[in-house]
DNA sequence: CGGATACTTGAATGTAATCAATCACAGTGG
DNA sequence: CCACTGTGATTGATTACATTCAAGTATCCG
């Protein structure tokens, strides 16, 4: 029921080759494109501010997260290279967006992205398949926020991430976590502690390894597939 | 720093007067549309179905949800009379929509509305806006899934149905809820009796009074909104 | 008015949060 | 190279709170 969507915002295929910064002919949006670096923990934009540029990350990771005033945090999406952020709509941010550790992205202006959008339909097409995945999956994570238990949301962050790569993890894939342990707890809705203790309980399980603390070896992926299935 | 949005998906200023099914000039869409009526319960789409129709709600409510092998269930949104629905994408939909209590819908062939949408940029713009903000909606949903205490998920819940009217709040608005207790408690990952209890909690602090079980009035809106903000 | 359903309330349980300490690790400087 | 230090992660003990199980009560509909 709960279906996983890999690689939830390609906007395209675009393999961005390196560091190379010429724009690529095949691409009108790419031609907009320029390049930014940020530091851990640096805001690349904030919620409620305009929004002035789209980006893309190129190296590195971002969390999009809400903040309520007496500290709860709650990240609803994570970035990784490849992935589009910024994209929605015209007015302000409702997310936050921060590097996790250093990050390098590609910035589109989005008064030129809106521009392109106009002139060209395709690009607009594009963009709009771009916002429409991105629904679908916060609809998916809402079933996982509001119903599953800590296991099955754990496997279900794993998995997600795993697919991402779009490697096949059949045999043992090894996983790095840009993120910490604070991270994933304020994304899957629970504490630090209730993380710690269901990597072991699933480690315990069989489920998967933890050959260092940023790294998961997923065991047994078939598993873990049908606990974050939550049957 | 979590801010309602008053009409989730309103697509236009389509005021579909009653009962008419004549086209109305203005809009292109209208001309697509025509007449469905569901019973209470009844599916009208199916999450993994193919798409076939677009809808709009004219009278009664529908839930968007998504289940879980185990009967765990969890709405995603409710659609009340003017909300748009089932315009994400192209593809299958992820979520299955049921009627609560009979339910009056416009409906719009799917590949009609993509063929116009591909002739005519402002249709595109305007759906591409409604997903927009139906992501907005949706990110904030999981702050409260993810974050939020009983009594925040609820004060937010009967904020966001009463800013659906658009109705001034201020002089103690009474909110005709059309759903079930198991229907609120799905959309805000609680139980049918945390949910009466949160009700009475709010009840004995003065915030709200229910003078029917279906009705609610908001006793004092600024405390509940400050309960709905987390802060 | 009767019966069914939906909602509320109560008591007990279980689970994740909290509080607190220990452990592992990366980076620094001796 | 290795002890030292600070941060992040894990583990343990306890608590708090939502869930579960179980009556009771109100509401709606025929």
């Amino acid at each position: 029921m709960l279906t996983l969507q890999g690689r939830p915002q390609a906007l395209g295929q675009m393999t961005t080759p390196g560091h190379a910064p010429a724009p690529r002919e095949g691409d009108p949006l790419q031609a907009l494109a320029n390049r930014a670096r940020y530091a851990d923990g640096q805001a690349i934009f904030m919620a409620g501010d305009e929004a002035v540029d789209c980006f893309k990350v190129v190296k590195g990771a971002v969390r999009l997260c809400s903040l309520l005033s007496d500290g709860r945090r709650l990240i609803a999406h994570f970035l990784l290279p490849g992935d589009f952020f910024g994209f929605k709509g015209v007015a302000a941010p409702s997310l936050t967006a921060e590097a996790i550790g250093p990050v390098e992205v590609t910035r589109y202006p989005r008064r030129a992205v809106a521009a392109l959008a106009e002139r060209d339909p395709e690009i607009a097409r594009r963009l709009h398949a771009m916002v429409c995945r991105q629904l679908t999956r916060a609809e998916a994570q809402l079933l996982v926020l509001g119903r599953m238990t800590p296991p099955e949301r754990l496997a279900y962050f794993l998995l997600e991430l795993a697919e991402h790569g779009g490697q096949e993890l059949d045999q043992g894939a090894v996983l790095d976590l840009p993120m910490s342990r604070q991270d994933i707890a304020d994304y899957l809705g629970l504490t630090i502690e209730t993380v710690s203790r269901t990597f072991t309980l699933l480690k315990r399980k069989g489920l998967l390894a933890l050959p260092r603390q940023q790294h998961v070896l997923l065991r047994d992926p078939d598993a873990l597939r049908d606990l974050a299935a939550g049957d």
